[in-house]
DNA sequence: TAAACATTTGAACAACTATTCAACTATTTC
DNA sequence: GAAATAGTTGAATAGTTGTTCAAATGTTTA
Protein backbone atom coordinates (compact mmCIF):
# COMPACT_ATOMS: atom_id res chain seq x y z
CA UNK A 1 0.00 0.00 0.00
CA UNK A 2 2.63 2.66 0.81
CA UNK A 3 5.52 3.81 -1.56
CA UNK A 4 9.24 4.24 -0.62
CA UNK A 5 9.09 6.73 1.74
CA UNK A 6 6.21 5.29 3.77
CA UNK A 7 3.93 7.79 1.71
CA UNK A 8 0.83 6.27 0.05
CA UNK A 9 1.45 8.73 -2.81
CA UNK A 10 3.98 9.58 -5.43
CA UNK A 11 5.51 12.84 -4.41
CA UNK A 12 4.12 14.90 -6.91
CA UNK A 13 5.31 18.57 -6.50
CA UNK A 14 8.66 18.05 -4.18
CA UNK A 15 9.21 21.86 -4.59
CA UNK A 16 5.93 23.03 -3.21
CA UNK A 17 6.14 20.75 -0.30
CA UNK A 18 9.60 22.14 0.62
CA UNK A 19 8.96 25.57 -0.17
CA UNK A 20 5.45 25.60 1.77
CA UNK A 21 7.51 23.29 5.09
CA UNK A 22 10.25 26.03 4.95
CA UNK A 23 7.34 28.42 5.73
CA UNK A 24 5.68 26.76 8.34
CA UNK A 25 4.93 27.63 11.26
CA UNK A 26 6.76 25.50 13.95
CA UNK A 27 3.84 22.67 14.92
CA UNK A 28 3.66 23.94 18.66
CA UNK A 29 2.44 27.34 17.45
CA UNK A 30 -0.31 25.99 15.31
CA UNK A 31 -1.06 23.14 17.85
CA UNK A 32 -1.69 26.45 20.32
CA UNK A 33 -3.40 28.50 17.94
CA UNK A 34 -6.08 25.75 16.66
CA UNK A 35 -6.40 25.28 20.48
CA UNK A 36 -7.27 29.07 20.89
CA UNK A 37 -9.73 28.31 17.84
CA UNK A 38 -11.30 24.92 19.80
CA UNK A 39 -12.21 27.37 22.57
CA UNK A 40 -14.30 29.92 20.80
CA UNK A 41 -15.65 26.95 18.87
CA UNK A 42 -17.68 26.22 21.19
CA UNK A 43 -21.44 27.93 21.20
CA UNK A 44 -21.64 28.47 25.02
CA UNK A 45 -18.32 30.03 25.48
CA UNK A 46 -18.87 31.95 22.16
CA UNK A 47 -21.94 33.80 23.75
CA UNK A 48 -20.09 34.06 27.11
CA UNK A 49 -17.33 35.76 25.36
CA UNK A 50 -19.72 37.76 23.44
CA UNK A 51 -21.55 38.87 26.37
CA UNK A 52 -18.67 39.91 28.19
CA UNK A 53 -17.28 42.13 25.46
CA UNK A 54 -20.46 44.26 26.04
CA UNK A 55 -20.97 44.00 30.08
CA UNK A 56 -18.66 42.71 32.59
CA UNK A 57 -20.93 40.24 34.24
CA UNK A 58 -21.50 37.92 37.79
CA UNK A 59 -22.22 33.94 36.91
CA UNK A 60 -25.46 34.63 37.69
CA UNK A 61 -26.15 37.01 35.12
CA UNK A 62 -24.68 34.93 32.57
CA UNK A 63 -26.87 31.94 33.62
CA UNK A 64 -30.14 33.91 33.41
CA UNK A 65 -28.83 35.63 29.89
CA UNK A 66 -27.48 32.27 28.68
CA UNK A 67 -30.71 30.52 30.33
CA UNK A 68 -28.62 28.13 31.92
CA UNK A 69 -27.51 26.69 34.82
CA UNK A 70 -24.97 27.85 36.80
CA UNK A 71 -22.44 25.01 36.77
CA UNK A 72 -22.71 24.83 33.49
CA UNK A 73 -22.06 28.18 32.56
CA UNK A 74 -18.84 27.99 35.74
CA UNK A 75 -17.75 24.91 34.04
CA UNK A 76 -17.60 26.98 30.51
CA UNK A 77 -15.88 30.01 32.35
CA UNK A 78 -13.44 27.49 34.23
CA UNK A 79 -12.21 26.65 30.49
CA UNK A 80 -11.97 30.60 29.44
CA UNK A 81 -9.76 31.03 32.40
CA UNK A 82 -7.72 28.40 31.99
CA UNK A 83 -7.11 29.43 28.40
CA UNK A 84 -6.22 33.09 29.71
CA UNK A 85 -9.17 34.64 28.01
CA UNK A 86 -11.13 35.75 30.82
CA UNK A 87 -10.78 37.60 34.22
CA UNK A 88 -12.33 38.22 36.98
CA UNK A 89 -12.87 39.66 40.76
CA UNK A 90 -14.58 38.47 43.75
CA UNK A 91 -17.01 41.11 45.17
CA UNK A 92 -18.74 39.54 48.67
CA UNK A 93 -20.86 36.50 47.12
CA UNK A 94 -20.20 37.53 43.68
CA UNK A 95 -17.50 36.37 41.45
CA UNK A 96 -17.29 39.45 38.42
CA UNK A 97 -15.40 38.35 34.64
CA UNK A 98 -14.45 40.50 32.28
CA UNK A 99 -12.56 39.94 29.18
CA UNK A 100 -8.93 39.55 29.37
CA UNK A 101 -7.91 39.81 25.97
CA UNK A 102 -8.72 42.70 23.65
CA UNK A 103 -7.95 40.77 20.18
CA UNK A 104 -10.69 37.99 20.55
CA UNK A 105 -13.32 40.67 20.19
CA UNK A 106 -11.43 41.74 16.61
CA UNK A 107 -11.16 38.48 15.65
CA UNK A 108 -14.89 37.81 16.80
CA UNK A 109 -16.10 40.81 14.30
CA UNK A 110 -13.77 39.31 11.23
CA UNK A 111 -15.28 35.71 11.86
CA UNK A 112 -19.09 37.86 12.30
CA UNK A 113 -18.00 39.48 9.20
CA UNK A 114 -17.32 36.12 6.86
CA UNK A 115 -20.30 34.25 8.20
CA UNK A 116 -22.63 37.26 7.64
CA UNK A 117 -20.89 37.43 4.28
CA UNK A 118 -22.96 34.74 2.60
CA UNK B 1 -33.45 24.22 43.46
CA UNK B 2 -35.07 26.63 41.07
CA UNK B 3 -36.55 30.10 41.66
CA UNK B 4 -39.64 31.83 40.45
CA UNK B 5 -38.61 32.41 36.61
CA UNK B 6 -37.08 28.63 36.72
CA UNK B 7 -33.36 30.30 37.13
CA UNK B 8 -31.24 28.88 39.81
CA UNK B 9 -30.13 32.21 41.21
CA UNK B 10 -31.70 35.51 42.08
CA UNK B 11 -31.51 38.16 39.00
CA UNK B 12 -28.97 40.35 40.65
CA UNK B 13 -28.43 42.86 37.64
CA UNK B 14 -31.38 42.83 35.86
CA UNK B 15 -30.66 46.37 33.83
CA UNK B 16 -27.15 44.53 32.74
CA UNK B 17 -28.90 41.29 31.50
CA UNK B 18 -31.58 44.11 29.51
CA UNK B 19 -28.80 45.69 27.90
CA UNK B 20 -27.00 42.78 26.43
CA UNK B 21 -29.51 40.81 25.90
CA UNK B 22 -30.44 43.83 23.83
CA UNK B 23 -27.06 44.32 22.14
CA UNK B 24 -26.76 40.46 21.43
CA UNK B 25 -26.40 38.88 18.24
CA UNK B 26 -29.49 36.51 16.77
CA UNK B 27 -28.79 33.48 17.96
CA UNK B 28 -28.32 31.74 14.91
CA UNK B 29 -25.62 34.33 13.82
CA UNK B 30 -23.60 33.19 17.00
CA UNK B 31 -24.11 28.82 16.43
CA UNK B 32 -22.59 30.53 13.33
CA UNK B 33 -19.58 31.94 14.40
CA UNK B 34 -18.91 29.37 16.51
CA UNK B 35 -19.08 26.61 14.11
CA UNK B 36 -16.76 28.58 11.96
CA UNK B 37 -14.16 28.64 14.96
CA UNK B 38 -14.80 25.30 15.58
CA UNK B 39 -13.61 24.59 11.92
CA UNK B 40 -10.41 25.93 12.46
CA UNK B 41 -10.29 24.75 16.23
CA UNK B 42 -8.69 21.44 14.56
CA UNK B 43 -4.83 21.14 14.65
CA UNK B 44 -5.01 19.32 11.29
CA UNK B 45 -7.22 21.37 9.23
CA UNK B 46 -5.80 24.54 10.46
CA UNK B 47 -2.55 22.63 9.41
CA UNK B 48 -4.17 22.52 5.47
CA UNK B 49 -5.72 26.41 6.03
CA UNK B 50 -2.34 27.57 6.73
CA UNK B 51 -0.68 25.19 3.75
CA UNK B 52 -2.87 26.29 1.38
CA UNK B 53 -2.53 29.78 2.77
CA UNK B 54 1.32 29.31 0.83
CA UNK B 55 0.35 28.09 -1.70
CA UNK B 56 -1.92 26.02 -3.81
CA UNK B 57 -1.80 22.31 -3.26
CA UNK B 58 -3.42 18.62 -3.93
CA UNK B 59 -4.16 16.07 -1.68
CA UNK B 60 -1.47 13.95 -1.75
CA UNK B 61 0.62 16.91 -1.15
CA UNK B 62 -0.93 17.95 1.95
CA UNK B 63 -0.53 13.95 2.77
CA UNK B 64 3.24 14.43 2.23
CA UNK B 65 3.25 17.78 3.75
CA UNK B 66 2.01 16.83 7.15
CA UNK B 67 2.59 13.06 7.47
CA UNK B 68 -0.94 11.88 7.19
CA UNK B 69 -2.52 9.64 4.72
CA UNK B 70 -4.41 11.05 2.08
CA UNK B 71 -7.93 9.74 3.62
CA UNK B 72 -7.54 11.66 6.77
CA UNK B 73 -7.07 14.54 4.89
CA UNK B 74 -9.48 13.93 2.19
CA UNK B 75 -12.03 14.01 4.87
CA UNK B 76 -11.01 17.50 6.17
CA UNK B 77 -11.09 18.89 3.15
CA UNK B 78 -14.92 17.64 2.58
CA UNK B 79 -15.12 19.50 6.36
CA UNK B 80 -13.26 22.62 4.74
CA UNK B 81 -15.38 22.49 1.44
CA UNK B 82 -18.52 22.07 2.89
CA UNK B 83 -17.34 25.00 5.11
CA UNK B 84 -16.93 27.22 2.21
CA UNK B 85 -13.31 27.18 2.99
CA UNK B 86 -11.62 25.65 0.08
CA UNK B 87 -12.44 25.65 -3.04
CA UNK B 88 -10.68 22.80 -5.35
CA UNK B 89 -10.27 22.21 -8.68
CA UNK B 90 -9.52 19.25 -10.81
CA UNK B 91 -6.92 18.39 -13.17
CA UNK B 92 -6.66 15.28 -14.90
CA UNK B 93 -6.33 12.83 -11.97
CA UNK B 94 -5.24 15.04 -8.86
CA UNK B 95 -7.36 17.63 -7.32
CA UNK B 96 -5.69 20.75 -6.11
CA UNK B 97 -7.54 22.91 -3.66
CA UNK B 98 -7.04 27.17 -2.72
CA UNK B 99 -8.56 28.88 0.03
CA UNK B 100 -11.96 30.37 -0.80
CA UNK B 101 -11.59 32.84 1.93
CA UNK B 102 -9.25 36.18 2.71
CA UNK B 103 -10.60 36.79 5.72
CA UNK B 104 -9.16 33.39 7.29
CA UNK B 105 -5.69 34.64 6.52
CA UNK B 106 -6.11 37.77 8.72
CA UNK B 107 -8.30 35.88 11.66
CA UNK B 108 -5.50 33.42 11.48
CA UNK B 109 -2.79 36.28 11.90
CA UNK B 110 -4.49 37.15 14.95
CA UNK B 111 -5.09 34.16 16.69
CA UNK B 112 -0.93 34.00 15.96
CA UNK B 113 -0.59 37.30 17.54
CA UNK B 114 -2.34 36.58 20.59
CA UNK B 115 -0.63 33.00 21.37
CA UNK B 116 2.51 34.39 20.60
CA UNK B 117 1.91 36.90 23.19
CA UNK B 118 3.22 35.40 26.18
C1' DT C 1 -10.07 -2.70 -21.95
C1' DA C 2 -7.10 -3.39 -18.10
C1' DA C 3 -3.89 -1.64 -14.94
C1' DA C 4 -2.27 2.17 -12.18
C1' DC C 5 -2.82 6.13 -9.55
C1' DA C 6 -5.39 10.13 -7.05
C1' DT C 7 -9.05 10.92 -4.51
C1' DT C 8 -13.45 10.11 -2.14
C1' DT C 9 -16.54 7.82 0.85
C1' DG C 10 -18.99 5.01 4.62
C1' DA C 11 -18.64 2.39 8.66
C1' DA C 12 -16.40 1.52 12.90
C1' DC C 13 -13.68 2.66 16.76
C1' DA C 14 -11.45 5.48 20.11
C1' DA C 15 -10.91 9.80 22.14
C1' DC C 16 -12.81 13.90 23.58
C1' DT C 17 -16.27 17.16 25.50
C1' DA C 18 -20.52 19.66 27.23
C1' DT C 19 -24.05 19.28 30.42
C1' DT C 20 -26.24 17.40 34.52
C1' DC C 21 -26.38 16.20 39.23
C1' DA C 22 -24.90 16.24 43.83
C1' DA C 23 -21.77 17.72 47.00
C1' DC C 24 -18.74 21.13 48.35
C1' DT C 25 -16.49 26.01 49.57
C1' DA C 26 -16.95 30.94 50.43
C1' DT C 27 -19.32 34.94 51.90
C1' DT C 28 -23.01 37.47 53.98
C1' DT C 29 -26.78 38.19 57.12
C1' DC C 30 -29.78 37.10 60.76
C1' DG D 1 -23.21 29.96 64.87
C1' DA D 2 -26.91 28.74 61.51
C1' DA D 3 -29.27 29.71 57.36
C1' DA D 4 -29.15 31.54 52.80
C1' DT D 5 -27.05 32.69 48.56
C1' DA D 6 -23.18 32.59 44.86
C1' DG D 7 -20.05 29.96 42.87
C1' DT D 8 -17.00 25.80 42.13
C1' DT D 9 -15.96 21.08 41.42
C1' DG D 10 -15.82 15.87 40.32
C1' DA D 11 -18.04 12.03 38.40
C1' DA D 12 -21.11 10.23 35.12
C1' DT D 13 -23.41 10.22 30.91
C1' DA D 14 -24.64 11.28 26.25
C1' DG D 15 -23.25 13.27 22.18
C1' DT D 16 -19.72 14.58 18.99
C1' DT D 17 -15.62 14.00 16.20
C1' DG D 18 -11.00 12.54 14.00
C1' DT D 19 -8.64 8.73 12.13
C1' DT D 20 -8.37 4.18 10.17
C1' DC D 21 -9.62 0.64 7.10
C1' DA D 22 -11.68 -1.19 3.10
C1' DA D 23 -14.08 -0.42 -0.83
C1' DA D 24 -15.50 2.72 -4.28
C1' DT D 25 -15.14 6.47 -8.14
C1' DG D 26 -12.74 9.04 -11.63
C1' DT D 27 -8.90 9.73 -14.76
C1' DT D 28 -4.92 8.52 -17.41
C1' DT D 29 -1.96 5.46 -19.93
C1' DA D 30 -0.30 1.16 -21.81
Amino acid sequence: MNKVDGYDCDVVHEDVIASVKKKMLDEDVLFDVSDFFKILGDSTRAKIMWALDKNEMCVCDLAVLLNMTKSAISHQLRVLRDADLVRFRRDGKMVYYNLADEHVKLIFEMALEHVLEK
